[in-house]
DNA sequence: CACCTCGTACGATAGGCATCGTAGTACGGG
DNA sequence: CCCGTACTACGATGCCTATCGTACGAGGTG
């Protein structure tokens, strides 16, 4: 029975509901360098990109590990699309949830990027 | 000679500099209950507050241990003020690297804190 | 169907960390 | 000077986690 899902994919993955979402939880998930970064590059194209999509300096078995632990701590959505696994940010529960939080998050991270030594494009 | 020092105390404790606080260091310092309650009790009093006035259910190794933390990932600024050691949250540091932020974390806090069953003073 | 790519599961490992208890140091008061 | 209070330092412990490698499942492509 691999047809009685119309709406997707059969295989989907455990969030945690809005309601359910800790702010500890969030914090341990985006206090991560590997996870950071891939907040950081989901919010800047706004949109759901797949695992493969990025290039972390690690394996793909942590990349694993760190896309679940940002979907269980509420951070981001994951589904399946074929055989590529979809992640987005879960901007609009944030938000709802932590007002500004998210945001200033972004903020902070790009604005730190720009004060350390980041490999920047403007005028090389 | 303990007079060498008009100014305080002799004893002083190492503080990262504005610019070498970093955003992971503060988000891992956050993402524990114990600092989180302490950093939300200086942020309600607004004022510095001794280690001793923090009532946490871990020993008073382990809150040395969490003031520490903070310390060292520069949300707090610690003095020695006599025998006790005072603690003030750096909000004009942090908000100056990470605008918003500390706000934002802090409602956080609250909100989370009334949506969950906590002990709340409003008409028991 | 054979095969390739994407991602998972599992076990191992090493390091980090929250916690405790005990012993010790700094400071102020009698 | 002795003592009490405030906080620290150090070692132990048990859990969590970031990382890897290998073996595997799910889904497209020829």
């Amino acid at each position: 029975m691999t047809t009685a899902d119309p709406a997707g994919s059969s295989r989907d993955l455990p969030h945690p509901v809005r309601e359910e979402i800790r702010l500890e939880s969030v914090l341990h998930a985006l206090s991560d360098p590997m996870r950071l970064r891939i907040v950081r590059e989901l919010a800047a194209v706004g949109d759901e990109l797949s695992c493969s999509h990025f290039d972390l300096p690690v394996t793909k078995s942590t990349t694993t590990h760190h896309f679940r632990v940002l979907r269980e701590s509420g951070v981001i959505r994951q589904v399946y699309r074929g055989t590529a696994k979809m992640n987005a940010l879960r901007g609009a529960d944030l938000d709802a949830l932590f007002p500004g939080f998210l945001d200033s998050v972004l903020a902070a991270i790009e604005g730190q990027g720009e004060r350390l030594g980041e490999p920047r494009r403007t005028a090389g």
